[in-house]
RNA sequence: GGUGAUGUAGCUCAGCUGGUUAGAGCACAGGAUUCAUAAUCCUGGGGUCGAGGGUUCAAGUCCCCCCAUCACCA
């Protein structure tokens, strides 16, 4: 029975460009869209640019452009990232679209005739200078905890507390610098605390992967701790979005309109190709509904947005597809380092889409966990498997035919072994075509690789080059024709089971035998009978076009002012106020040796060092640099402590002091080591 | 701080509900071959399955604890 699709892979933000991040969940779609149209079944694929919110509006007012004409100019480059990538969508839309609107709009309504909209006052920081309420990330200050200067509004990237943007200590505001005041403001509430009981039902029948239901159930609490809290959909003016009905100078917040940017990309691809609206998303719907998304942002794909649905009268999504995080090197991404890769970078330098769609699928399992670009292994298991393995089949076998028997491939022989072999991938237990159903890709391919060396074994075992030295083997239906032949149709199949991952290596090998259009899994039941002219269909990655690549996308931090400006809000971050050498004195610092350093049972961030300050006694003092050192690489270096500052009573001991490291979001904490010739207790001035 | 995920050969990863001497691909070494834009085939070396405890006739696989990495805490 066909089945009818409808698939989602998160909107993209439209301030910043896609970068290989953000290519795992399109890749990861596009091939689960292109294998369910190989099946054959109605499926549709849609997403949209996420246009909404502060952070946009800003930027264009920084780039004195409006905020349309911004969103028009990333949409646009976007859309050309995707098409390059070979990700097929029927429909990218924008949610700044009057669908959405209508939508946004009508979806509200219902909730609020369904009692589930509120309206309380709430005290918020406002910017007097930009005279516009502050989000939590906009606004900076000190750590409440741990008193790390400029932190953001949310959370402390030094100690990791999180808190409320009111705890900040001498807050100021990264649009203007100014000091924020606090202002009482309306706010429209959903109330998500009221569904609390629809939800643990619903993430606990089958819609989420394992370990997404089991996170959700730790936010959702046990059924008497109603842990969830309403969810905060309002935003004031100035805000670009979409103004709540009756609600003058209020706005829908972008998290309540950003989903609902499906529906609406579906609506206006509905219209175009006359599908049913309603057939997809009325309540009771028989068609199916996937979200691919990041594990980020799971919460609000599966609380807030089937909260909102079900309560709004719509259907609720069949299932949620959550995938990890990627890293490059085994890191994350890094723009020092060179690893923070837009997509038109890696289009620039090693130019071939599919290499990067066949790395990413033979490490995509399905699961939420993180995939990682180790950009050698990358050369390595591309040149191999694709150019080495896979095309090497058609390379080395399709000359003969051309040359010696016009290109006439011999009909199915049921009795070949290779035929078969390849054919038997469609009926095991490990089927190729489930594994793609499950998003198991790495396990297809492994799979398809494992045919693909058994018909290399089975060329290099039939040796047609030496067939070839006979002449009598050059009339049809000789050993050496049936030998191509089969080892072309086993090529064929396995083109038909890569299809998903490698679109464009596919659409050229069916013109190559002359079936000129898409295959489909039922093209597996079909012979080709010739073969034209073959040329090379992919050649091997150069290692060096990587190493460009990396070194390109370094210099763009350094040599390019507007990186900043492209890719986060401009903050301020100023340099402390002034002092006099008075009040630098103030501060005792003193060279130390650190005689031991070892871990602090249960401290996730703490080491414990024993530090020399030439005194009779030593100092001990816990320092937050786990995560940079193993304690034996410290032991005998020479550092710099603040011998002054007072003992703190901490869980694991007396802290007599600190040492002085540097750190910021690119990385830290590194600690500071005084020049050759300084000893102990000197002191530091 | 809490919670979750992960940790298997140099690299990237398989190992189902515990059961023969722990697997694959790549890389490496030796050999074969020369059809193939140096690709292919055969053989081989290489792992105390993060550490330590425990349950069991039997543990990479279950339990405890520790370490490391990553993420989330709206």
């Amino acid at each position: 029975m066909t089945r009818k699709i409808l698939v989602t892979s998160a909107l993209p933000y439209a301030n910043g460009s896609i970068h290989l991040g953000h290519l795992v969940e399109y890749i990861q779609t596009d091939i689960w869209v292109r294998f369910q149209k190989m099946q054959e079944n109605l499926i549709h694929y849609v997403c949209a640019d996420d246009t909404h919110g502060t952070p946009i509006m800003l930027r264009a007012e920084k780039e004195k452009v409006t905020p349309e004409a911004l969103i028009e100019k990333v949409h646009k480059e976007h859309l050309s990232d995707f098409v390059d990538f070979n990700i097929e969508f029927d429909n990218y839309y924008s949610t700044n679209s009057e669908e959405n609107r209508e939508l946004s709009e009508s979806i509200y309504n219902s909730l609020k005739s369904n009692g589930k909209i509120s309206i309380r006052t709430i005290e918020q920081f406002y910017d007097p200078v930009k005279s516009m309420f502050l989000p939590d990330r906009f606004i900076k200050g000190e750590c409440p905890k741990c008193h790390a200067k400029d932190q953001y509004g949310d959370s402390c990237e030094v100690c990791g507390a999180t808190y409320n943007p009111t705890e900040l200590i001498n807050p100021f505001s990264a649009v203007s610098g100014a000091t924020p005041i606090r202002k009482d403001t309306e706010h429209f509430f959903f109330k998500l605390s009221e569904c609390s009981e629809f939800l643990r039902f619903w993430t606990r029948s089958g819609t989420l992967q394992p370990e997404a239901a089991n996170k959700m159930s730790e936010w959702l609490g046990d059924a008497d701790e109603n842990k969830l809290s309403d969810w905060d959909i309002s935003r004031d003016a100035p805000y670009f979005g979409f103004q709540i009905p009756d609600a003058p100078g209020k706005f829908f917040y972008v998290w309540l309109d950003a989903p609902i940017g499906y529906m609406a990309s579906f609506k206006n691809l509905a219209k175009r190709h006359s599908l049913n609206f309603d057939e997809y998303w009325g309540k009771g719907s028989a068609t199916e509904l996937y979200h691919f998304i990041g594990k980020d942002i799971l919460y609000f794909h599966a609380l807030f947005w089937p909260a909102t649905l079900e309560f709004s009268g719509y259907r609720t999504p069949t299932k949620i597809f959550a995938h990890g995080f990627l890293t490059v090197n085994g890191e994350k991404m890094s723009k020092s380092r060179g690893t923070f890769i837009t997509a038109r970078s890696y289009l620039e330098h090693v130019k071939n889409p599919e290499y990067l769609r066949y790395y990413y699928a033979a490490k995509l399992n399905g699961s939420m966990e993180d995939i990682d670009l180790n950009l050698e292994d990358f050369v390595a298991r591309v040149n191999s498997d694709l150019v080495g393995k896979y095309i090497n089949i058609a390379s080395r076998t399709a000359g003969f035919l051309t040359k010696y028997f016009e290109g006439k491939i011999l009909g199915i022989d049921l009795n070949d072994q290779v035929y078969k072999a390849t054919r038997s991938s469609l009926t095991s237990s490990g089927d190729i075509a489930s594994c793609y159903e499950s998003r198991d890709y790495a396990k297809a391919l492994r799979e398809i690789m494992k045919v693909t060396d058994y018909v290399n074994e089975y060329v290099n075992d039939m040796a047609p080059w030496v067939l070839a030295k006979d002449p009598d083997q050059h009339h049809s239906g000789s050993k050496l024709h049936a030998v191509c032949s089969d080892a072309l149709k086993a090529f064929r199949i396995l083109t038909i089971y890569l299809s998903p991952v490698l679109p464009e290596i596919s659409r050229k090998v069916s013109v190559l035998f002359g079936e000129s259009g898409s295959y489909l899994w039922s093209s597996l039941m079909e012979s080709p009978n010739r073969i034209s002219n073959y040329s090379h269909l992919i050649t091997r990655i150069d290692p060096k076009l990587i190493e460009s690549m990396v070194e390109a996308n370094k210099e763009s931090l350094t040599n390019s002012p507007n990186t900043k400006i492209e890719n986060q809000p401009s903050v301020a971050n100023p340099i402390s106020e002034l002092i006099n050498i008075d009040d630098f004195m103030k501060v005792d610092l003193r060279v130390a040796k650190i005689l031991s350093a070892e871990h602090v049972e249960g401290a996730e961030k703490l080491l414990k060092l024993v530090l020399d300050i030439g005194e009779p006694n030593t100092r001990q003092v816990f320092a937050g640099i786990k995560s940079s050192y193993d304690p034996e690489s410290l032991v005998d270096r020479l550092t710099v402590m603040v011998a002054n500052l007072a003992p703190r009573k901490m869980k694991f001991g007396l802290s007599e002091g600190m040492v002085l490291a540097a750190s910021d979001e690119s990385g830290g904490p590194y600690i500071l080591s005084p020049d050759a010739g300084a000893l102990p207790g000197m002191r530091i001035k």
